[in-house]
DNA sequence: CTGTTAGCGCATTCAC
DNA sequence: GTGAATGCGCTAACAG
């Protein structure tokens, strides 16, 4: 004989003197049930600490009312608003949100996604590097799957949710020729094959050939989204000698390690050298001076990628590309007093 | 007549001419099956795309495989390195991370824990507003449940994983005492009625005690672990014309508030004021000058909260209280070149 | 070593 | 409105 190890519909069911089928329908509202009845059969529940056990339902449902969230790492300032939104989004939605996070260092091992139609209704990628030949297979299955800041490859009609990099770029750059007249302004990379980097690249371009400045190709360096390569690419360049006025900055990060580096050489910012970013990272206001940089919308990005997933869930088309638009965030490091 | 909708254990076994039973096993490496028969079961579940769906295990095991985090927000960089470690482990032992964050502004109300019996083998709460109810409820039931940075209330025999908050603060009050000579050593406490805040302050007393020097209440103020908070008290006793030399602060974000307020002053960090902070926090290194304070090693608690609650699940005692030790992290905001 | 069978706990037909 | 019966997909006994 088994023990019953935990309170099950059944228990509820046969304290409230009714069978199963009504409780459930009471319990999820699902059909009416007269409310004198319906009273007994919360009664019974709420006294007996009933919680119905989600792989039961999940299982007769053949749904599990669960989304996922694939993510790079936590190591990025980046994600919280990002994340924060999501989370309360799906909690709003009723859903319950699965996280997982790429284990490290396992680069282009083919490896099963921990996050799939095994456990979720849907899932929001935020990987660039997902193989994908994964992307290929959800997308084969018409799992419904919604990118998170970049675009799936040409053939695979996947819906995404992107941000004005271009755009935004462009714009900071040229508030730093309009604005404060620089001419000789130099720009920090991210990584290649990034498609954030890329555009950004764009933009930056974009606002020299706008204003006639030609672009001066030993004025661009990696910078690589990181504190640390972007300090020694402009610490290289202050020991060659380099002529800026102004320096671009592919991110928050890349921002900061250049502002490390040019106090390091004595050189005053925003005087010497005006410095702007990119994200509006919560760093970006601890640094000295407070960055001027682009706003990433974060918290847009999550609701705009949940929404899209709930209409793939539920069967209905969703926006195959999404453009949220960035927006200047004027702070002291570019010369703005 | 329905539709089959994806892939299951049956196709599999028909297509590989077994039952779903050796399907299970070859799976799962639970029994020996001959390779052959390995090998066929291996090729048609891979050529089908067969992947075992989670509610269904979870039903038929009794068990999740899952283990759930509760955190009160996201908005903590304290929270990465925790985080980060708590996820890698979870992977590493084969379960999956359920994370739910408490929604905000939800202070006070009796709901229920998103996260529980019903989709979770276990429980990792960092969390100190958790309602002791809910806490008592899931002691009650015998769910294995592991406290992060807090102590259960007395009489509930919670396992938890703790800091040398006590003794971290004591050592750099200390340092700032014997190493710089400072005597005037101002304090800027955490929340009332939080743990961590509390021990810290003890840490602080303590150190000045054990030097003879007298706590001097008007040097005792609000940081609430928070920037701005810190920052008014720090520029309310400057325009008071307080005399001290140094500040500790209860976290490494106070600490930034009271550099920030002090830089607007004019007063010079160390020279004029010492400042420490606690958490070693990323941002820790950015403030200028680098903050010297005490590491918390969250890493090291989330590694060990894991391994303690997985004993629990495995029906083994746990550990009732693992202290883990806090180190100085000495840079230059203290006076060290 | 392998197939057969019986649930796991719940939602959902179908009858009444 | 309500109860009885069925099945979701899988694992774990139990036989063989």
């Amino acid at each position: 004989m088994r023990i019953k190890s935990s309170v099950t519909i059944d228990d509820v069911a046969a304290a409230a003197g009714v069978s199963t089928a009504t409780v459930s329908r009471v319990l999820n509202k699902s059909l009416p049930v007269v409310e004198s009845t319906a009273a007994r059969v919360r009664a019974a529940a709420d006294q007996l600490g009933y919680v119905p056990k989600a792989a039961a339902r999940h299982l007769a449902q053949g749904a599990t009312n669960t989304l996922g969230l694939l993510l790079p790492g936590v190591s990025d300032d980046f994600f919280r608003p990002l994340v924060s939104s999501i989370t309360e989004r799906a909690a709003e939605t009723g859903y319950t949100l699965l996280i997982a996070i790429r284990p490290t260092g396992r680069a282009g091992q083919a490896h099963q996604l921990p996050l799939g139609k095994q456990n979720t209704d849907g899932l929001l990628i935020f990987d660039q590097s997902l193989y994908d030949g994964e992307l290929q297979r959800l997308h084969a299955i018409h799992f419904p799957v919604v990118l998170l800041y970049h675009a799936p490859p040409a053939d695979l009609a996947v819906p995404c949710v992107l941000i004005e990099n271009r755009e935004g770029m462009r714009a900071i750059t040229e508030h730093l020729i309009t604005g404060h007249g620089r001419r000789r302004i130099a720009f920090l990379r991210g990584p290649i094959g990034n498609e954030d980097a890329q555009q950004r690249e764009e933009g930056y371009r974009a606002a020299l050939a706008a204003h006639g400045i030609p672009l001066d190709p030993t004025l661009v360096g990696a910078g690589e989204f990181q504190e640390a390569p972007a300090r020694a690419t402009v610490a290289h360049w202050i020991a060659e000698g380099r002529n800026f006025d102004a320096i671009v900055a592919g991110d928050d990060g890349s921002a900061a390690g250049a502002l490390e580096a040019l106090r390091q050489a004595g050189r005053r910012v925003p005087h010497d050298v005006a410095v702007v970013g990119f994200d509006d990272a919560p760093r970006a206001c601890y640094l000295s001076p407070r960055l001027t940089t682009v706003r990433a919308p974060g918290a847009a990005v999550g609701r705009a990628a949940i929404d899209q997933l709930l209409r793939l869930i539920a069967g209905q088309a969703a926006e195959l590309r999404t453009l949220l638009p960035t927006s200047l965030v004027i702070r002291h490091s570019c010369g703005c007093p």
